[in-house]
DNA sequence: ACCAGCCTTAATCAAACGTTTAATTAATGA
DNA sequence: TCATTAATTAAACGTTTGATTAAGGCTGGT
């Protein structure tokens, strides 16, 4: 017997993530029908059969560029969910910061395609079309659920409708605040830079927790006038 | 001399907004890359060649779909806020309502249109490619300024940065609510209608309001500490 | 040296794309 | 009635699309 051995992944890694990285930024820009699988090849410095070779078809290659990302942001969720709960129940501003940071600090890393990212998850995570909803489902669904649970923990007041709700909130929040679209700088004429993450996340926090609380409030009067 | 008459819009009418329905439908599925001009003029009923008869091209198709809702909804928010201040300064949940209502409403109009033009509204709102970002600079920047001044007449705390953020924030809440992506009501087991117009532009009041109120006080602490 | 396996290539396919054209029909004003 | 204009059509343009194929190069194991 030979001794171990992985050849086929120190070979085929250049080309195939250069594909993923290069198909992450043509989707981003262009979207899922207006990038192309030709120009994916050109710009990776790849022949064009490599895309099919290693991903298939277009859809396969798409739902490749999320799942990669996808499981770095909810990695990182869901190890700061574990430490936060370990030693009881946390303040809605911990918790919010645990799910916010990872999504708002990859797409400021600019070093690593984060920006790329960023709009594209914008993109799909406010569409309805079949492909999206699917994709959604599969890979932001599970730590959506455990999130809301926790948040419902966090603040007991908050119904679970109002908690779903507050969720998808806080997220888009973030979201927009990925995607760098150069709005904000345009109408601030440059005040709102973006680019400094602490302040970011500060602000996305703190606005998020006081609609959270806002919502649990409005929750509870509800609750006392007809019960 | 003949009376009166205008031939010419009874005429073209027809197919002409049937055009312009169908592409906001498919751009709001597909995106702009995805939509194809011929299944457009297909589920229209008009001839693909018709589509340039109109529409010049693919482009000036999109920039006529987005003219077309924005001036209906910035209409009516710019109604409301010369209304708002016509007596004087109101207040932020008077001024948020306004703001957010015609966009909340306009997506929940299920009769004429308008949850497609909620999803396109949203795809586009975050993207950072050229076409979006000067259909969003011409068609929803003026709007934007305007909302951001009279946000911080109401809220004199609000540095200008924080406005903006606030703005985009809010913006970004109420589209979020606009897309009914089906991804609520799924998360929350069937709770979470959003059909109910009334409760949604309550919920996001409501988020809105709270936020930007945390993001006043933040900025506040920070002049007084460092000031 | 040789084979077997991944990797890469150029060439090719049918289908769909946006756009243009020329011709036809329908409605109008004189 | 007749020329004029607007609306509509079918057909074709050249290009690009996603996908497939068959062939060749490279590498490591024997």
């Amino acid at each position: 017997m030979s001794q171990a051995r992985e050849p086929v992944q120190i070979r085929q890694t250049d080309s195939r993530t250069a594909i993923l990285e290069s198909a992450e930024r043509a989707f981003a820009d262009q979207g899922f029908g207006g990038a192309s699988i030709r120009a994916i090849a050109r710009e990776a410095g790849v022949n064009q059969a490599m895309v099919h070779y290693y991903y298939q078809n277009k859809d396969q290659l798409f739902r490749s560029v999320v799942a990669r990302r996808s499981g770095q942001v909810n990695d990182r969720r869901n190890d700061a969910l574990d430490a936060l709960f370990q030693d009881g129940v946390p303040g809605l501003e911990e918790l919010m910061e645990a799910l916010l940071r990872p999504t708002i600090e990859i797409g400021h890393d600019d070093a690593h395609g984060g920006p790329a990212y960023a709009r594209l998850i914008v993109a799909f995570n406010n569409a309805a079309d079949e492909r999206s909803q699917n994709v959604a489902k599969e890979y932001y669904d599970p730590i959506a659920r455990r999130s809301i649970d926790a948040m419902r923990r966090v603040v007991p007041a908050l119904g679970k409708a109002e908690a779903v709700r507050s969720y998808l909130f806080a997220i888009s929040l973030a979201l927009s605040l990925m995607a760098k679209t150069g709005r904000a700088a345009r109408l601030s004429d440059g005040l709102c830079d973006d680019s400094d993450t602490e302040e970011t996340v500060a602000n996305a926090v703190a606005f998020a927790c006081a609609g959270i609380r806002a919502l649990a409030n409005k929750n509870n009067i509800q609750n006392r006038q007809s019960g």
